[in-house]
DNA sequence: CTTGAATAGTGAGCATGCTTATTATATCTC
DNA sequence: GAGATATAATAAGCATGCTCACTATTCAAG
């Protein structure tokens, strides 16, 4: 169980975050929301009537991705769809009230599950923990994006390719 | 960009996650792997033999899932399914030659994009964050997994539910 | 104004997770 | 040994992510 090797970042966040997402879910069960559901309504209730290139942009998900997941949402009754009189290519989002209240709701588990979840560990290092977080997303950030590099073919490394 | 509430534990983690799965893809590119399948054939590799049950347990992901993973990747090559001669139920999975060699070259990347998502934080502050995760897991799985709860239905809050 | 490029949204189809249900085989109890 | 129960794997069908391709609309250059 405690091989070390599994104990890498990459294993330990994975674990985490499907860990919160469960525990999320669990408590604000009856919203019958899913945990994506509810990182979108939290988009949307911080910018009320903003489209959904940039939910999707401030999600990092694929803007064909938002359009399905809102075509469930607007179905059950969350989020509602208005047509942008200036651009008729725009759908403008907004929350119905089952949404805003749905979100109030779900909003409150928030400070309760990270309580339970930073248990036993000190302000201080719990301070290390988030502002650590923050740097990583920064350093992988400034790494990622760089699709030319790819597409420029320099590989250090090379593996015959599987099939498939 | 910073407005405070979108940095809680979830959303962190949530983030430092999808970054460093795309992160460690894009080194691995060749091998054709995504990290998913690479996660399960770590387990593979850690337990050669192993049932698909035992790695469904160690990932934490449902059989099916599994079973349906595996078949991508032995069509792809990089793994086997042999029948058990005591338990004709039972599959035992083992890596091709294939496998073998993309695991070793894929783990040679782990480090590296540790080292990366690390730039910049100190040693002490490194073992403060992993050590912390390894905390807020202990921690969210002793709350977990009391699916009685759920069925008890005795919940404090509640909410008008929704459609769908 | 017209043509061409950029942008907003969606369709089709795939991977990986899920729940629920089914089949085959082992094991346990009597 | 027979019948009930448990376990291993899979099937069907859904949600949420993806890529690639497409339509509709707007904007920019001439």
């Amino acid at each position: 169980m405690t091989s070390n090797t599994e104990h890498t970042l990459g294993f330990l966040v994975h674990t985490v975050g499907r860990l919160l997402r469960k525990r999320l879910e669990q408590m604000a069960i009856d919203t019958h929301l899913s945990a994506a559901q509810w990182r979108l309504l939290f988009w949307v209730a911080k910018e009320e009537g903003t489209t959904q290139a940039r939910i999707a942009e401030f999600l990092e998900i694929e803007p064909i991705s938002v359009s399905r997941m809102l075509d469930r949402m607007e179905q059950g009754g969350w989020v509602e769809r208005r047509t942008d009189v200036n651009d008729r290519r725009v759908r403008a989002i907004f929350l119905t009230d089952l949404g805003r209240e749905a979100f109030v709701y779900v909003k409150s588990f928030v400070g309760e599950v990270t309580e339970e979840a930073f248990a036993g560990i000190s302000k201080a290092d719990q301070k290390i923990i988030m502002q650590g977080l923050e740097r990583v997303i920064e350093n992988l950030n400034s790494n990622i994006t760089s699709s030319q590099d790819v597409e420029d073919g320099t590989e250090a490394k090379t593996l015959e390719s599987a099939p498939q």
